[in-house]
DNA sequence: CTCAATAGAGTTATCGGTAACTCAAAAGTA
DNA sequence: TACTTTTGAGTTACCGATAACTCTATTGAG
């Protein structure tokens, strides 16, 4: 591959020379100038990034680590920080941890192994403490998004998981339903824990009673909702409505409904966080707590980039409101 | 950070040492060996891939570009590609050009500076060929998935978009059906011209003429159907049945559908390549001719790391084919 | 006309790692 | 015991780029 010591030669100058031209840095007249870029050119000359980035010791190259991109609430996040990105003149490298804290540790080593200049990530939850503390130690920068973890103190971008969580069940609450049931992640991720607050905070509000009964905790990817659908349904007093922590959880019970026959909202509400995909769902009817996505990597990206460039002030909290859209999945019981 | 030197000048041995230790290379006491392993490790060393891949001209990194983050399909794909990658050694690095031959080229350019072992890129279109021209002239392997580019002999995956085309007419055909439009994607891609071609001689084969009224050019990504959609059903005999070329346009067709109250498939018949993420949709009801979008990325990261790895042999070419899933979006006239 | 300032380069060292070669001491062999 | 082989390292050069410094013509001022 063609070096930048291939184009001195041609060009019959210094490498010092040819840094220069492509840098726009130095005194050079124009006429070399000329002359090295019509060489370059013509040699077809791409600058080597690896070679570069050793003696700059900076890579221009930000890593994202989300945890599921199938999600259309991290592709959409990843959009918006791509875009921002790229604004400000820097690359993206995805990575997709698939919930998994042993994968993200393995992409968090080729991290730190690339020396990437920031790191935007949505950790795979509390145990990712670890990888984190390793950024912290060798001192690149990093944001969270959409989660956080206790004993990091760091710039972050979080949803309002409570308030959401609490306008989602108030919602349930104005329709006339008093037992509603409440499908949660893994309490290992910051977000799930925050929405059984909402949860719990709203029953206590409206004087409803918690009843252990209607509450699970599961993971936030796809997974078999027929065991709790089961459990659920064979109780004296069955839930009316249901509180899925997000889309994913909500599918599954959706599907696990489909099959035993319920209708919903007919036999069942259903709420939940995020929408599927809003550009592709043919026919929107879920009624959800809607997170501003694409903000969370816009805003996260550029708080980054902020970091990278400017000077260590305090980290930063930013809390994206959720938006309640009220859809054909939960009526009046 | 802490450099190799770092670790030599503590342990009192020379950076080959350590470097020997890393690689497993060479002969080391096991003495040294452990004594060098737990510095390494008490200084929480990390290779620096820059100056690494600087010195071995290979980066262990393979960039995987699609044109559509948000699209199932190239997620679908883009998980097969990971999995596939990971257990060969290998790291990914997506992109996401955006069905923009542009932005498209600016990855690249990345890509190239970055000395990437390979590339698995599903191309913007045609106008592709000037970049794809530059990877072969640097001797970077690549492998095409999804879409062909003329002019550009490579390995390549591609689905059976003619035969899946054929399918999915002669389902409609068998229905009944005999005023079929046709939404396709841009004539720039080498998989609507492969789906046009199916349509046109499925047509043929069962004696039903052309219309050209019923034949419409668009984007694969998100795009606005009411003009297409006004302009069919104002037509004198409008059609019965709609094939879309792939997911977005079909959603694009239904909304505008709804939005003129019309039922599918009781005023209209559609059916469509690729499915809507089938893990997302609640409901399948669309009637399509599937794409093993996993064994994409899958096969195609299989055949680049060959490629990498390998001798240098004529380049092959897989055919994965659709599969026909007659849903409710389909009926007979 | 002389000397300082400036333009337009070139030299050298370095980033962090590894290949290829070298070399002394220990071990094996006749 | 003397010589060869093996073990366990160290030295040096280089990958491709850039920072910092140096150096030589010009140019301009007085």
């Amino acid at each position: 591959m063609v070096s930048i010591y291939d184009i001195a030669k041609r060009a019959q100058c210094s490498t010092m020379t040819v840094s220069r031209v492509i840098n726009n840095t130095g005194r050079i007249s124009e006429k070399t100038r000329q002359r090295v870029k019509a060489i370059m050119k013509e040699m077809n000359y791409v600058p080597n990034h690896a070679a570069r980035s050793l003696v700059l010791q900076q890579t221009k190259i930000i890593s994202l680590l989300i945890t599921d991109i199938t999600n259309p609430f991290y592709t959409t996040l990843a959009r918006g920080a791509e875009d921002a990105a790229q604004r400000l003149g820097y690359r993206l490298m995805f990575s997709n941890s698939d919930e998994d804290v042993k994968k993200e540790h393995e992409y968090i080593e080729t991290v730190l192994s690339m020396r990437v200049d920031g790191v935007l990530i949505a950790p795979a939850g509390d145990q990712s403490l670890e990888h984190l503390q390793k950024l912290q130690l060798y001192n690149i920068p990093f944001v969270l998004v959409d989660r956080e973890v206790p004993g990091i103190e760091s710039d972050r971008v979080l949803g309002d998981s409570k308030e959401g969580s609490k306008a989602l069940v108030e919602h349930l609450i104005q329709l006339g339903h008093r037992r509603i049931a409440f499908i949660n992640g893994s309490p290992g991720i910051s977000t799930a824990r925050m929405r059984e607050a909402g949860y719990l905070e709203t029953l206590k509000l409206n004087d409803i009673p918690v009843n252990p009964d209607y509450m699970f905790e599961t993971g936030y990817s796809q997974f078999d909702a027929d065991p709790i659908i089961d459990k659920l349904l064979s109780l004296e007093e069955p839930p009316t409505a249901i509180f899925a922590a997000n889309n994913f959880i909500t599918l599954a019970v959706i599907r696990s409904l489909r099959s035993r026959e319920l209708r919903i909202p007919d036999d069942m509400s259903i709420v939940c966080f995020d929408d599927l995909d809003p550009g592709y769902i043919v026919d929107p009817f879920l009624t959800i707590a809607a997170q501003p996505a694409y903000d969370f990597g816009r805003i996260g990206m550029q708080m980054l980039i902020d970091r990278i460039q400017g000077t260590a002030n305090e980290p930063r909290s930013v809390i994206l409101p959720s938006k309640l859209i009220v859809r054909r999945s939960s009526t009046e019981i």
